[in-house]
Formats: C-alpha cells, sequence, structure tokens
DNA sequence: TTGCAAAACGGAGGCTGCCTCCGTATTGTT
DNA sequence: AACAATACGGAGGCAGCCTCCGTTTTGCAA
C-alpha cells in the first residue's frame, strides 16, 4: 500500500526515489504509533521525530495534517467501504444499517484523530474532497440509500446527518458502552421509518 | 454579576481589592470580545493583551481555561436554567423538550467554545463539577424527566445522552440550518416514547 | 564508472501559545 | 505615614507550527 508517487495522481511520471519511499514509510509507521498514544494531540514534531525524520521531510510528503492522517488510515477507510459492500449484500436493509453503525462507532473508536479533523471539515473545505471523506460519506450513503428504498429508513434523511450523529457525539470524548448503546438506540429510532 | 470575591465559597473573608476587581471585569470583557471572534482557538494570551493586563494575572483569576469561559457565561448558563424552568411550567411536557434541544442550539450556538469543553469534560473531571456543567445537566435532566413521567419519551435515556446528541453533533464544525432541522428531527424522533 | 542535475533531506529560525515564577507596585488598614 | 498583605505583569522556559534554503542523496546518461 506505500505508493511510489506522492499523489497517485495522473501527473506522476515517476516513481518515488527511493529515500523518499522509505522514508514515507517511517513517516507512516511513526504516525500510527504515535496517533495510538496521543490521539488528537499528537504532535507532527514528535512524529518526525520518531520517524528519524527531519521535520521539513514530513511536511513535504505530507502537505496537512489531514493527509497524514489518511495515509495513515487509508487501508482502514478501504476496509471500512469493503465490509459496508458486504453488509448491504448479505443483510436485510435495516438490519444492515443497524449493523453499520456499530461498524462505524468501532471504526470510529480507534480513528478519533481522523475522524474528528474529517467531520471537522464535513462543511468548509468542501473543495479539497479528499479520499477518506468521499469513502465514509459514500458508503453511509450506500447502507442509508439502501434502507430507504426498502422503506425501512426515513426518506430525508441525508448520509452527513448520519455521520453527524454517529461520529459527532461519539468523538467528543470518551462514551462509555452503556451510554453508548443508549445514544445508538436513540439515533436508530430517529432514522427508522414510522411503520 | 462580578463577584467580589474569587471564588465565591465559604472561605472568603475579605472582599477583593479594588485593582483586581477592576481587571476581573477588563479580562471577562475582553474574553467576550475575544471569543466572538475566534471561537475555540482563542488565545489566553490575546485575550490578556486585549484586556490591557498582564498574563500573569489571567492566570491567577482563571487557573483554567474553563473557568474563564465559565465567568464569561455564568450569566447565560443560568438564563439557560431560568428558561427551562419556564418551559417545563408552561408548555406540555413533549412540546416543552422539543422547545428546549432548540433552546439549547440556539445557546450552544454562541457559547461553542464552553460547550465543546464542557462536553468534552463530561466524563473525566468528574471531580471538578463546574458550576456550568451541574446547571446544563440539570435543565437537560428537568425538561426530560418532566417528558418521561408524562410518559411521552423513553425511560432509559439520559440527560447526558441529550447533551450529548444535540451538543456533540452540533458542535463539530458548523451546520446549515437545513442540516440542523433534519438532525434534531431524528434526535426527537428517537427520543420520544413510542405511542 | 563517473559526473551531474534533479530530487529529496533536515533542521535552524521565526512565530505563537502555554504556563510559572518572582521582583515590583498597589491597596487598605492601623 | 508606614507597613503588610495582596495583586500585578512580563520575562523566560518549553513546545508546537510551518517555511526556507543550504546540503546530501539518488539515479540516469555518457
Amino acid at each position: 500500500m506505500v505508493p511510489t508517487s506522492a499523489t497517485g495522481s495522473l501527473t506522476d511520471e515517476r516513481p518515488m526515489r527511493a529515500d523518499a519511499q522509505r522514508n514515507y514509510e517511517r513517516l507512516v509507521l511513526a504516525a500510527r504509533e504515535v496517533l495510538r498514544e496521543s490521539g488528537t494531540e499528537s504532535s507532527l514534531e514528535e512524529i518526525a521525530r520518531r520517524a528519524g525524520v527531519g521535520i521539513g521531510t514530513l511536511y513535504r510528503r505530507f502537505p496537512t495534517r489531514l493527509s497524514l492522517l489518511e495515509a495513515v488510515y487509508r487501508e482502514d477507510v478501504d476496509a471500512l467501504a469493503v465490509s459496508t459492500t458486504r453488509l448491504v449484500e448479505q443483510e436485510q436493509p435495516w438490519e444492515a444499517l443497524e449493523a453499520w453503525v456499530w461498524v462505524l462507532l468501532d471504526y470510529a473508536a480507534t480513528k478519533r484523530a481522523l475522524f474528528q479533523e474529517l467531520v471537522d471539515a464535513a462543511g468548509r473545505d468542501s473543495e479539497l474532497l479528499t479520499h477518506s471523506r468521499e469513502t465514509v460519506i459514500g458508503a453511509a450513503g450506500l447502507v442509508l440509500r439502501n434502507a430507504q428504498e426498502a422503506g425501512v429508513a426515513r426518506a430525508e434523511v441525508e448520509p452527513s446527518d448520519l455521520l453527524r450523529l454517529v461520529g459527532g457525539c461519539t468523538m467528543m470524548g470518551e462514551l462509555e458502552s452503556e451510554q453508548q448503546k443508549r445514544v445508538v438506540a436513540i439515533v436508530l429510532g430517529g432514522i427508522r421509518a414510522a411503520a
């Protein structure tokens, strides 16, 4: 999953230079480590330090905090998309939605930092459509539309509403599992179409 | 509303010294101003600067970021409590709850910074029961219990759930009014007891 | 191989913010 | 008027963000 070019866009002619690629890997590795330890508070300098790389290198490779987070969690984000598809194919629409919310929560629990900044940047920055945002919103849309077409979810709910509700309230501070259950129940209850 | 003693606790014998009181007022004034401009990002140094006061003075008076926010919004928080009581007395239980959510949103809109840190500190710090937290949670409890006793709100919902849902998801970034309406509708739908 | 330009590195440095500490100034009380 | 008690304020230490640019590394081409 290590790209051989910085952007993955169509305009890369050359592969990354060997040292660049090595440092890329080190940075992502260190970032994952530091993020696990310090979450949202993680310092970029600490990450660079841990990676044994100059701060300048970090900034060259990842101009944005978000871009680093994305690199770290890219695989996980893609995995979310995959398991979303599976849910939609194998479960009943409502059950899929229910299950998906829990998948999202579980997912968010280990990716607070990314999620925080992602939801945060949901409104503004709408220019910079990052891979993660597209993917997560896409997943939400898939499972939601599926439920709506089956008539089990209210038609007016939008994917971003789902993210807000599930992500938003969960993202702030920890949530004990009891409260988590209650909150999810409330959200699901509010989304379910009246019988 | 300017206290004549730093803590308001039982142990203050003397009133604040004149200069202390003057600076207190200046600080709160400046803080309100800066908070309006910069929200959560507000810098304490900027506030001190704006107040024409040394940074040391700020820290002596408000050892904690939260304590400053509280001072700024103390009156507003109390006002929330008052209008909560009024709602409960004058409206039907469910209507009161509905209206209260909107009051809370409106309230939160101008007090993002306080709210953010408040909800954030909801779990940990449970020792330090600040005035604001008690007040806000108390208000949520009042309106919620009222609805529950009337049988129009699910019994298992807790006050902090309400804060999480309404505050949490709203607090992250801006929310356009359309989305706000949808999100509130979902939350209320999930709280309402099944008929 | 060797040479060389393109690519990448890395950290110093400028800026800002957090917070503490302590010498100095202001009060108000006797 | 004098003297504690109280309060002030900012220097200074630490850390993080980000940029800029002189130095090093790499890989292609001769």
